[in-house]
This record gives C-alpha cells, structure tokens and sequence, in this order.
DNA sequence: CTGTTAGCGCCTTCAT
DNA sequence: ATGAAGGCGCTAACAG
C-alpha cells in the first residue's frame, strides 16, 4: 500500500505528529529533524493523502464549478480562469456540467456538497432557488457566476448584460435597422432577461415597435438551437433585417440558417451576438459581438471565492455583504452587422 | 455542523453501521427500519460525506483528467465525453490543464496521486515518463488519451495519426501541390511524431523532395503560435503553396498569417487542419481537416479507466494485457484545400 | 438481520 | 521542540 506518516515516523524515530509538523512546515519544529523527515519522505515517494487529511481538519482543497456546458468556448475560458487561480492557492477543480437542465444543476450541487468541497461557483439555470438558499445556510461558500439571483443575496461575477444588449441593439439601430430580432435562452435565467432588457430599452429609446413574432426563445445556447431559432424568425412574412442572439454559439446557428435560405451577411441581413469567443473573428463573416471578458471573470470569481473560504466561509467570521461584481461589456465591430469601420 | 450517520443512529435507535448500510442499500438489512433511517435522513437534510467514506474503504469516486488546455475544443468535447460517462456512474472528474509544460504534468499528477483519484486520464507531453512508470508501479488505474508512451506500455486511446496526416497529405498531393509546409507541435510528442511520419510517407510515395525548411515545430497548439509557424514557413523564398497543420488550431493561426501577406486561401495558399472542431467549418473559409471523434475518444477512455478501476485497479485481479484503441481519421473536405467537392 | 470492535491517515488539542 | 491521546465520519470484518 501507500506510504503514510507513519511508516516515515517509524523510520525517523519520532512521532506521527513531528512528521505531519515536518512536511506541512510548521513552525514548532527543530530545522534540523525537519531537514531528516523530509528526506526519508521523499526517499519512501511519499504522497500526502489529502483525503485524509480533509477528514481530519474538516477542510478541503477542492472547489465546484457548476456551468452549462464546458464545450463552449465563453465557459472553457471562464473555466481556464477559475483552475488557474485555483491552482496557484493549491485548490483542485471540479467540473460538472448541466446543459442548462435543472435536474443536473440539483444533482451536481448534491455531488460536491457530498464531496465536501471548499466552496462552489455556479452558472445557475435558476428554475428553483432552495438549493441556493440551502447551500447559503449551510454557509457553504458560493459565487454565482455570469447569472444573479433574484430572490437571494448572494455574491456574484457578472457582466453588465442589459448594457450589453442595449449597445448591440443600439448599434443596430443607428445602422438603419428597424426590424431586428432577437434569439434568447431560457427565460428564468437572469442574463436572458438582463439582454431582453437592453434590447428593448434600445428599441424603445428610439421609438421603435416592438412585436413579439422577433423574439425567440430556446432551451439551450447550442448553435443547433440557433438555427432553429434563426430560421423561426426568418419565416416571419416581414423578416426581421438583423438579428441579436444572445451568444455567439446561437449566433454561429444563425448563420448556418440564413446560408440555407439563400440570404447574405450582412447585406441580406446583420448579426451580431454576445461573448467574442475566440473563433468569432475567423466566420465566414467576422462576427460583430458583445465581448466579456471570460477568463477574468472567472479569476476573480475564484478569488472572491477562496477568499470566502479562508475567512472561515462565513462560518467564524463577521459576515461581510455579499460582493456584486459587474463587468463592462465592450462592442466589437466586424463584418456581420453591415457597419464599415 | 453537518448531520452524520451518528446523528441519524441515535434518533433512530440503530448503530451507525446499520445506517450505513441502509444509506448504501446493502442487502443484509430489514426493508422497514431502511426504510425508516432514510426517512430520518432526509428529514435532516443528511448528505453522506464521501471523504469519510473514501478514507474508510480506500476507495474514492472521483478520476482525474490531464490536458493540455480546456480552451481547444477538441479537448473541451473529449473532456464532455469523459464527464458524461464517469457522471453516469457515479464518479467525478478532476480536470487540469498543462499547457504542454512537463512540469505541469509532473504537479498535476502529484495532486491527483494526493487527491488518491481512482484513476487518471492523461494526455502527456512525455518529456519525461518517469512519472508514468511510477503510477504504474503503484498500480494506479491510468489510460493515456490521444498520445501514446514509446516506453512504457499502457492503455491507451488514440485515433491513427499516421494514417489522417497520410490521408491529408496525399489529398493535397492530388491537387496537384509539391511544397506543403507542415506546422507541428512539441516533438516528443507521440501524435507529433506520428503526423510528421504520415506526412512523409506521403511524400515519399509521390516521390516528392522534401525540404527540412517546409517542417516548422512550436511548443504548444495555440493560434498565435501557428501564426508564427505559418508566417516562417511563407517566408521561404519558395514557399509552400499548401500548408498541412498539425491541428485546427494551429491552422487557425495561419488563415491570420495568410490575411497578413495578403495571400488568399485557398488560390494562394491550401490549408488543412486536424481534429474538425466544431468551428471549423464556419471559418471564413472553411476549413479541410481530418475529423476524430473527440467525444467518443474521451468516452471509450473512461469507460476503459472505469473498468481497471472496477477490477480493482490491478491490485486484486488478473491483469490483462493494456488496450490499445485506435480510431480511424477521417478526411472532411472543405474549401480551404481548394478542391471541388 | 443487527451491533461491536477496529481502524482508514491525518490533524488537533493538550501535556511534557 | 516533541509526544500522547482522541477523534474526523465512515466502512469492514466479526460476532451474535
């Protein structure tokens, strides 16, 4: 079997305990019998088992992080961000996935509360809140990422997507549009309703009708889901001239379902979408998009978070209030908008 | 703090083994008091805690996966396919990325061997194998993904490198080209080496020169990197009229070093890539490339790592011979090779 | 079927 | 600066 601090105290001659102060660089202990214990560890290959000893100290180097789906580009990044923050402080990472399915969303929070795991980021789909509302009583760390929660307080890491929606809208807009429509997700989720927000303060600001055949919602934000969407909105007898899709993997749909009607970007009609994933300046048409920054969001959602952890996760510690960070999200011309730059 | 068997056993009059055995479903128990404890745990909200359970029964749910960067989508889809399957029975995966840095793959294996992972799926860059040839002594559960190890015979799940990168080049040899400059990656890297074969092999065939100015190598696959790579390869006073590149990534690098030079895809310059990401086909031209089943790849990979772990990791049974599976490229034709499909 | 006895490997007091 | 004792929450033999 594997070597344990026992067997290394035995050798050493000394007790399981002046191993364990040894090799987790304590302060109480001779430099010297120090220098001697982690030599004869490292001569054994011994491996820390850190199973053990969250057991016993009742703390983990684990973190959660609950998103959609790690094949999307916005979410690997954001992912890419979280591990190597976590990294540097000695945290693993792990990953579920919840297709924006509600079910897995509950099962996955389950899996890491059993786990025990330090703490938990979360891409919520939000259609029940009480495992929220649990986690938070159980004062197991929490950072919301991308999405708030309406009926609880809690920290998060977002962008600011009315804003967001509102400047693409807007952009639209100034380019002539007057029938642009727009391809959602599911509706109880905040940023969805964040977007719709901006669109239509846009289109209200510039005293535009508004009709409910321009706005699309689908289940998930696969590109299979954008172009059924797309094409949904394309069918209508006055189709709309633009489109705003609410990421740019529902984006890349859209441009699959205009190629099959015939129809040209941007002059048969203008697109723009949300995240400027990294593959969105190489399309066919270069996509003009709402960019966030994916990666540092994820950075400092898990720095929030592990700063959360090491201050007891609110368990000693005077509870600070809740940390809402908001991120500006940034208009980025291309081609598939029609604008000339 | 958390509710425990303990909690449960004394409300309801039992020992904690007969909870536990309740919780687990284990045979040897009264259907009426299992019935009864897992009404109490559920009236007080118990989450078993499986670092407990880990510790106690050496044995933990969770696998760890070593990549080189979620953000390449093709590790993004084969990292789905791992997590999918080991969801499915009950495990958790721990992912950690490399960035093809050998000392990353050294820690990242340092933790999982601490986190005492039930197995380990890896994608080494093979700098060293010491590591590997450790795991395997200590009889952890390991299959390699997409690269193969000269030295040391394990499992592993791979696609046939030689053959795509045979099957690539020749179909650019076909369209009539004689300089076809290859971007590869880190050369100690099997999949590199494997590549670099198929494509000689094709050339050799042809009975085509080849010139060791047209076989450029970088230190990981991301775009910028094959931007430069493409960008010394068309420096070349002759320069190559196709480019064969090492992976979809990669070659995304060189569609920007053609827009540099003002060259266009494909009149100018062919272009094939390797792995069909998901993107590949909306790029501004589409991009040829030798599809492999990223999805499955990580799928097969777990369920093999599943399986080593069920029969007791080589500790108890039998060991049987490693697997080796090989799946077959495939080539996707598109535009940017400039053939007529 | 159920309870008892022992740990798993480590950390955490408290003594010394 | 070091050791001894106790326990983290659970599983794994054994007894009954």
């Amino acid at each position: 079997m594997n070597v344990t601090m026992k067997d290394i105290a035995k050798i050493a001659g000394v007790s399981v305990n002046t191993v364990s102060r040894a090799l987790n660089d304590k302060p109480e202990i001779n430099e010297d019998t120090k220098r001697r214990i982690k030599q004869i560890a490292s001569e054994l290959n011994y491996t820390p088992n850190s199973i053990a000893a969250s057991l016993a100290s009742r703390k983990s180097k684990t973190i959660g992080l609950i998103i959609p789906d790690i094949c999307d580009p916005f979410f690997a990044q954001q992912a890419r961000g979280v591990e190597d923050t976590a990294e540097k402080e000695g945290y693993s990472v792990i990953l579920l996935n919840t297709d924006e399915i509600s079910e897995a969303e509950l099962d996955a929070v389950e899996t890491l509360r059993s786990i025990r795991v330090a703490g938990m980021l979360l891409t919520s789909v939000f259609s029940r809140t009480d495992h929220i509302e649990n986690l938070k009583k159980q004062k197991v760390p929490l950072v919301l990422l991308n999405r708030r929660c309406q009926e609880i307080d809690t920290d998060y890491v977002i962008n600011n997507n009315e804003k967001g929606a509102y400047k693409a809208t807007k952009h639209l807009i100034k380019l002539g549009h007057k029938r642009i429509g727009v391809i959602l997700g599911p509706q109880r989720i905040t940023s969805v309703q964040d977007r719709y927000a901006g669109y239509m303060k846009a289109m209200d600001e510039a005293g535009i009708e508004k009709s409910a055949e321009y706005v699309v919602c689908g289940e998930n934000f696969k590109p299979d889901t954008g172009e059924l969407l797309a094409e949904q909105l394309l069918q209508n007898n006055l189709r709309p001239t633009a489109i705003l899709a609410y990421c740019d993997s529902l984006a890349m749909g859209a441009y699959a379902a205009a190629r099959k009607r015939g129809l040209s970007i941007p002059e048969d009609l203008a697109l723009v979408g949300y995240d400027d994933i990294p593959y969105a300046k190489y399309f066919e048409i270069p996509l003009t998009t709402i960019a966030q920054p994916a990666y540092k969001m994820g950075e400092v959602a898990c720095k929030i978070i592990l700063e959360k952890i090491k201050s007891g996760g609110g368990r000693n510690r005077v509870k600070s209030e809740p940390q809402h960070i908001v991120f500006e999200p940034q208009l980025i011309i291309r081609r598939s908008c029609g604008a000339r730059s």
